[in-house]
DNA sequence: TTCATTGTAACTCCTATAGTTACATGAAAC
DNA sequence: GTTTCATGTAACTATAGGAGTTACAATGAA
């Protein structure tokens, strides 16, 4: 499969409109993000879906922020999406009859739980706004950088 | 994708060859694997090359192990593999020029690198030898509670 | 010489996201 | 009320890489 990056996206698209005032078509989020308007909106129609952003057809429509940006966390973000596979690999067979199989799955679920959760938990502690504020410094690191080179 | 099982099939495999004496087939591993057995040899040769296992053309020919048992981790079967890729998730473009991508992505990067620092660690805690004395432990249980149920 | 077995090329199948086209629906602007 | 700008959504195609399959050459023991 290619790498779902969806969850990538929408953060990116958040932290744009974020950063506009009124709303954003697809339109615009598609060519800020280098893809296409129908998959901006296939996606963000799952944050409608828990009431992450909103949308609005017609004149000066497009998508809106509903949710506070201090509370809404990546692992949110991660289950407004569905929850999608996390890992490129995994057993064959979960339901094995086999002895053998059986112990070599068992190891490798506690070793992939195990990570899952972990990322699960990076994704929980980390909201909107503590990816705003780290923006915001790093943008203001490459302006101080820029100077410096000129 | 369909998730990659190599890794689990090479254990399994791995693990009945350790409980049969000599070489064994391909085919018979195919089976006792529910695949097929040109895939056996196109997952087993890439052990083949990192010295873990032989294999021998021709009457009575097949796979045989060669590595000791208690020295190969998962790790290092994982190495042998390529190191596939581990997450199904990922970011679209990690040279990014736009700053809030390069900040999301750099986010989203510390979680997944993390957890999948934790995978490869628990990987390289577990040898070959670990796993069939796991197997030996449940083989035991099984047995047990077939006598009782019986 | 026969036959079991690996080695390997060259396909098709699978599966979920990404990308695209097309068009219906809705809402503001004029 | 008509035009115009949006979203909503169906219905496709493209993509990637493991898995599955077929076919056949090469090899080694009986």
């Amino acid at each position: 499969m290619k790498r779902d990056s969806r969850l990538s996206n929408v953060l990116h698209a958040l932290l744009h409109m974020a950063e506009h005032d009124g709303p954003m078509s697809s339109d615009v989020l598609a060519k800020c993000m280098n893809t296409n308007p129908v998959v901006v909106r296939r996606t963000m129609g799952l944050l409608r879906e828990h009431g992450i952003v909103s949308s609005a057809r017609g004149h000066a429509g497009g998508w809106t922020i509903e949710a506070d940006f201090r509370k809404v966390t990546i692992r949110q973000l991660y289950e407004a999406l569905g929850e999608p596979v996390v890992f490129a690999m995994g057993n064959r067979n979960d339901e094995a009859q086999c002895l053998v199989e059986q112990s070599v799955n068992a190891m490798l679920d506690d070793a992939f739980v195990e990570a899952e959760r972990l990322l699960l938990e990076r994704f929980a502690a980390v909201t909107l706004a503590d990816l705003a504020t780290e923006f915001t410094r790093r943008h203001a690191t490459h302006k101080r950088k820029s100077k410096h080179a000129s």
